[in-house]
DNA sequence: ATATCATATTGCGATATTGAAATATATGAG
DNA sequence: CTCATATATTTCAATATCGCAATATGATAT
């Protein structure tokens, strides 16, 4: 399209691309927007008088005239990126440039109600902006439970009371007048991925989300999938054991059932406060316990691979703190267990994001739909 | 783009829409392309006068003006589909406005080579011509195996002696001077339930493929996926049982086994000349063999749809011969067996396209890939 | 009848984007 | 020092495409 809307659109790919690292000069951004270098040009000519871009030098090539190098204004503005679920709310500060300037996290008491987690992410929101410079730009929320993203409303979450068709996008409207978009945790942590993490480089790549369930979100051709019922990914809920009938495999396979398995506690003991840590000191163990959430993983890593052949799976949630050993000993039983993979066993990696992933795949939704103005 | 390139390609994307059936007056056609009304107005010219689309006739709405519908000239030109494996070549003509107007099929014998399978597709694709008017436009392939795409190149088939690092596109080249283009047998499938199958109204769906072996291909957002490794949906070499170890999946749901099950018969039993005949004679039978494939088949599909969550399954090959209780009584078991499913159960459908699927397809392939000349 | 509304197509001036050529800046060879 | 080659950016006329207004056609209400 040629509409001005369109460049707006070509304007804020721009910045995307800069702002990732990719396009380093105006030469380099022309391939990456599939533009022709002098519409580039112009393009940057625009954004540099507007105090989006800047000039940072030159670099100079093996030959030829020098790259007059790129970058995006870390003053331009900040976005805020929020995720919550029934025990805490995280919220973080990105600014222009996409550099995380601010992360704050606030613990839910127990008795949190709709209203209160409102409340509270947007006097997170404000507090994020305290003694800090620079117009904020937009706000995205990385919400749990099942999600009306085009509305903006939360529309089930079973975790929380009374958090039923809850209309977020709206009620933070009142106190801000930006942008605000809405999207399912997993998937946020998806774009956080790509922006900070590992998945910078890919196209295609899978979230292995092990955390009160078991969902994936799946990265192809860049896109993040999604179905008919919004329940691509929802293998959480696959019956378990796999030709068996009852039970969900998430039951075996969530977070908290992988540390009672390791810690051999009954599934009625108390859980740890702070399961991250819990399970971080049971990463050296060893034996039948390990083995079988090795085994188990395996089993779905091997249905996955075969299926997606994707080039990376990056796991996050708790279960990052077992550690690399945890992740390449399930890829070396992928390929024991489903031969066909013996040549290509699943590249899993722990994600090199914290537990603040969802709140800064947030702010990556924020940056992503943020277009400049005229 | 403002390029030429550009321009031929919008051209090509307003054909494609036009004999796709979706766009049929200028107006639709632009909300089709996203393009403006009066760019798709300038596009519909310059086709008209180049003869590919014309007028025919107008249809009133419920009020204003009238449509003035579009067609694409089925004399403006045709393509040449060709599917083969091991065991026979398929050829179908389809004319410029995408009707299939002749189909032919060779079977090969038990002894035939690299040599003598290029040869008879070279063979069909001109008896396609015979006794009829318009230029050959493009050539679409569905070859079995291993294929390299961008090098037109058969790189392995297992079942056909010799056939290795096929140079499938030049060797035609020297025969046809028009686009000669290459894809995997289930992807063309893909592209044919697109166009002439249930897949017209549908932007995601699957392919089920149990044919020699076991492939799907999936669809989503119009795209077919494709992996690191090529073997998006290789699940055929799912180990199986699903907990168990050692065996391949295809082994026991490939069409063969399906048919030795229900028939009754050891493995060492040489198979029926004609399976989807002796398919259909086994689709009023019942009992522990039925029950067990359909079980078997329910899992899978439980497996597949709440990771993809597909709008559609479409089942191909053989097995359609077992008619539409085959695929609702798969339906029902997975509910059973996935009780997360029990309120989207998948919808499995044999396809409404027969056993020229893949040559269907593979014109179609022909027909997305051509560009008007100047 | 006639006004008004909804939709489809055409005409035209405005503009976003291109391709090609010109310019800028570096390296290396003779 | 000069020339050839390589890469990056700028300039500018050419044009594909857009938005908008005008025109066409018929449905519905008054």
């Amino acid at each position: 399209m040629r509409s001005p809307e369109e460049l707006r659109h070509n304007l804020s790919r721009a910045i995307l691309h800069v702002r990732s690292g990719h396009a380093t000069s105006r030469r380099v951004l022309a391939d990456a927007l599939r533009l022709s270098p002098s519409t580039t040009g112009y393009y940057v000519d625009q954004l540099i008088a507007s105090g989006h871009l800047a000039e940072s030098g030159l670099e100079q090539g093996r030959m030829g005239r020098p790259k007059r190098m790129l970058r995006t204004v870390p003053g331009a503005g900040w976005f805020a990126g929020i995720e919550f679920n029934a025990e805490r709310v995280q919220a973080v500060r990105v600014d222009f440039s996409g550099a995380q300037t601010r992360t704050l996290t606030h613990r839910l008491p127990e008795d949190a109600d709709t209203a209160s987690v409102l409340q509270e992410i947007a006097r997170l929101i404000t507090e994020l902006h305290e003694g800090r410079k620079g117009a904020l730009l937009g706000i995205g929320i990385g919400a749990p439970g099942l999600i009306d993203p085009a509305a903006g409303v939360g529309v089930h979450y079973a975790f929380l009371p009374g958090w039923r068709n809850v209309p977020v996008r709206a009620e933070l409207a009142k106190h801000f007048e930006v942008p605000i978009i809405l999207k399912n945790n997993l998937r946020v942590i998806a774009l956080a991925e790509r922006w900070f993490g590992g998945g910078r480089e890919l196209d295609d790549y899978v979230i292995l989300g092990p955390r009160r369930g078991f969902g994936i979100a799946v990265v192809k051709h860049g896109r993040l999938l999604d179905g008919q019922h919004h329940a691509t990914g929802e293998i959480g809920r696959w019956v378990w054991p796999l030709n068996g009938e009852g039970g969900e495999m998430q039951q075996a396979l969530c977070s908290a059932a992988v540390w009672r398995r390791l810690a051999g506690v009954t599934s009625t003991a108390p859980l740890p406060g702070d399961l991250r840590a819990a399970l971080q000191s049971l990463a050296q163990v060893d034996g039948e316990a390990w083995q079988g959430v090795v085994n188990d993983y395996a089993r779905v890593l091997g249905l996955l691979h075969l299926l997606l052949d994707a080039p990376a799976y990056f796991l996050h949630g708790p279960l990052t703190a077992l550690g690399r050993r945890f992740c390449t000993d399930i890829a070396l039983q992928t390929a024991r267990l489903m031969p066909a993979l013996k040549d290509m066993p699943p590249n899993i990696v722990a994600s090199s994001l914290g537990d603040d992933a969802g709140a800064l795949g947030a702010a990556s939704h924020a940056m992503e739909a943020w277009q400049p103005r005229s």
